[in-house]
DNA sequence: GTTGAGCGTT
């Protein structure tokens, strides 16, 4: 079917010190990282533990889900899914 | 050095 341009991953219970640099280096090996983003508050300047990642490929996209999905990082279990809004990885076979 | 369950800003 139609694939979307850029799977977008959604990555949870990250560590507060984590950073784009350190998503972006934990995905780019699985694939080629368009976008990492980190939600952040603006009050206290912290990440809210979570962010986006979008790969260029959907397949490279789902590998590295399955591949730092409940992987410990920073000494903490973090957990990667495909996000909501946008296009999911829906197809992955052509 | 604080973790926590979640779905973001064009």
């Amino acid at each position: 079917m139609a694939k979307r341009l850029g799977a977008q991953l959604f990555v949870s219970r990250l560590s507060t010190y984590i950073t784009t640099k350190e998503l972006e280096g934990l995905f780019s090996p699985f694939g080629v990282v368009t976008e990492a983003r980190l939600i952040t508050d603006p009050k206290t300047q912290r990440p809210k533990g979570f962010g986006f990642v979008t790969f260029q490929s959907e397949v490279e996209a789902q590998k590295a889900l399955k591949a730092l999905n409940c992987r410990m990082v920073n000494g903490r279990l973090i957990f990667v899914e495909v996000a909501k809004s946008e296009g999911p990885t829906q197809d992955a076979s052509s």
